[in-house]
DNA sequence: CTTCCCGACTAGAACGTACTAGTCATTGGG
DNA sequence: CCCAATGACTAGTACGTTCTAGTCGGGAAG
């Protein structure tokens, strides 16, 4: 599905002697057994040392390996980019001895020198999973279109302010925020300085790109789902502030409401976390007089607590209640949770986000795309009970 | 705790103007009011457009403020860096206009022409809440030594390698793993390249550092706990290849004999995951004639999936079965789970694994740090049945 | 024998910053 | 009245690449 990337030409262990990993495919037999003998006769220091040596003042660069093959550093360049402009021998003769001297390009130079940094910053959550899903997507997407992805992380303790201004200064071409929860006002000041694109949120300032998926659409069909099982008690247990939340709000009420179910609607106040979900639950369970058949969960995290706690309860799922999560993100892939949630598509939303900062990259005007969710069916849903 | 990064000495929703954040320290706060007035008189086109100007051919650089100011891009840049050698008027004037400008330092630039890139990479499983925990806390290790962590991530799609290797063109100073699977010849290579940690794991390379907790002291802690606790039956389900597995199998087995309770052990192939907690624990539930009153698993993950078929099958936790995780990572944490863990301090890793590095990039040799790590009971274990 | 082209190769100028080694006033001590 | 010291500033080089505009030889076409 995505493959090309990960194991490249070489044997897939290897780590780059030289050139970008995706450029080159000409002779790598040659080149890893000349490393080999390479490596016996060159050795007059033990590895200890060898490493310390290596490591002492500089890294090799260019210029030695031009110095140890006789040649300019021109040819160098055209041999290590794998582009054409140097004869067969040269160019076999060059890796060989960029291989021997441990040569690696230095990324900051070849940034540096080069218009494009061909590189797009990513900025996401560190305990989402759904963010780690997306990551990966955007990681092979972003190769795909030959461009590299650059992460930096949102915690607790690390502000997202932080972790933008960190790509900010590593001269990315484009900000990928994924579930960004910036101001209007940062980011009008970001997308200033830099072609910004929000995921899994809407994007209220003009100028910046959005890709996410219709969050209204996307509850409805739980609802609906839920609806077609039998089931008139539904509650909600909302995202707080999260972006997307007063959309799911929204088209969860407005979904009852089309089922003549306004009444029977309930809406909790939660969270992004298990806790979050478990504390909904706990309090649907305990304080309510009939508490619902069915709970739709703001995402995957906040359902996993709500399933917990039916667990402990000892309340059959989905025999008494029925659990919906969101995002369809490791948590509820998991065999022996195989929880129903509404699929956002990372792999599809990673591919549309890279495709559209690609385009905001190239002067386009900033779109928002809005992927249609899908509703993936598992074991945490049935029909309503009585 | 971890203060002075991620709350800077501006207001933490501003985006760099300049500066690289945690060298200067002098003026501060006329950088800021200058900035805040400029902000407002320098809108003579509106947002739309000026986005678009300023991405349209590359952002401003040192020599566009030097020239908007009259002076040499040399004076700028002891300006921008925050040294001494230029009079407060002109410091004042340069921060003003570079705001305006929307200047930002080119991060690839700097570090191309700084000596040492003062940059730390780090390697990291993106599903691992761990090492999530892990990442947060060495983010915050690093930027306390002036050193930036640049991260890489692990996923199905994405191999090690690959992670491994961006971080090498990334020019960094060293290279953090954590709990790589690198192959001793793999790590070999690296090591030749860029002084390499291991972070919860074990090096068996010589010139390869590692910083990891007492895998086989973890275990017994557990084991200690819950035959004080009157346990005797206590089933392991371990990490499979995982690093540090084979010391806690070994751990246990040997916790276990010590207490005389060689014959009452059970070890059984589990993973990293929750699925592989799951499935031990459906085997010890099903397959055993007499399932043991006890459980610890290789981490919190593997115990999560343990906890949810307890749940399910309606086991009472620690009525019926005590549960003992790995890692005391946000999994183990949660209020409504309140997991009996080992915990492997992931602030007190971080700052080991920093202090490591660095003293491997000034050349020490490489140690082993082994911390003890420490026992903490929450709600998953009680005294054992009858 | 020219002329032209083509492939293999090179010189040298960027890219945006940091930093060394200055210059040029001004001050102050002798 | 000169010399050294100090503060504010600048020229110019280096960092390791990429890339433009070449040079140089030699074979094919005229």
């Amino acid at each position: 599905m995505l493959g090309a990337q990960a194991v490249g030409p070489a044997d897939g262990t290897a780590f780059d002697q030289a050139g970008s990993g995706d450029v080159r495919e000409l002779d790598d037999d040659a080149h890893d057994s000349a490393h080999d003998s390479a490596h016996d006769s060159a050795g007059q220091s033990p590895p200890g040392r060898a490493a310390a040596d290596a490591t002492r003042k500089g890294r090799p660069t260019m210029a030695d390996v031009a110095r140890a093959a006789g040649i300019s550093t021109a040819l160098v360049s055209i041999v290590i980019r794998g582009v054409p402009g140097a004869s067969e021998e040269t160019r076999r003769r060059v890796l060989r001895i960029a291989d021997e001297l441990g040569y690696v390009p230095d990324q900051r130079a070849q940034k540096l020198r080069r218009s494009s940094s061909r590189v797009l910053g990513v900025v996401f959550e560190l305990q989402q999973p759904f963010h780690g899903d997306l990551v990966e997507h955007l990681y092979a997407a972003a190769a795909r279109h030959g461009y590299e992805a650059v992460i930096s992380a949102v915690a607790p303790s690390r502000a997202e302010s932080t972790a933008v201004n960190a790509l900010l200064r590593e001269r990315c071409e484009a900000a990928i925020l994924l579930g960004s929860r910036l101001s209007d006002e940062e980011l009008e000041r970001l997308v200033r300085r830099l072609p910004t694109l929000l995921v899994a949120r809407r994007s209220g300032v003009p100028g910046v790109g959005s890709v996410r998926g219709d969050d209204m659409v996307g509850i409805r069909l739980a609802v609906d789902h839920l609806v077609g099982l039998g089931h008139r008690r539904i509650a909600h247990i909302d995202g707080a502030g999260a972006p997307g939340s007063s959309d799911r709000r929204l088209g969860f009420l407005q979904g009852m409401t089309d089922h003549g179910l306004a009444d029977c609607a309930d809406v909790l106040a939660g969270g992004l976390t298990e806790e979050a979900g478990a504390e909904g639950m706990r309090y649907l369970l305990d304080r309510q007089v009939e508490p619902p058949t069915a709970v739709i969960a703001f995402n995957d995290r906040t359902a996993t607590g709500v399933l917990d706690v039916l667990a402990h309860r000892g309340r059959a799922v989905p025999g008494e209640i029925s659990v919906v999560g969101y995002d369809d993100s490791r948590l509820a892939k998991m065999p022996h949770v195989q929880m129903t949630t509404v699929s956002q598509d990372a792999a599809g939303m990673a591919d549309a986000a890279v495709a559209a900062a690609l385009d905001l990259i190239k002067g386009g005007t900033p779109r928002e795309t809005v992927l249609t969710p899908r509703l993936v069916e598992r074991a945490t849903t049935g029909p309503a009970p009585h």
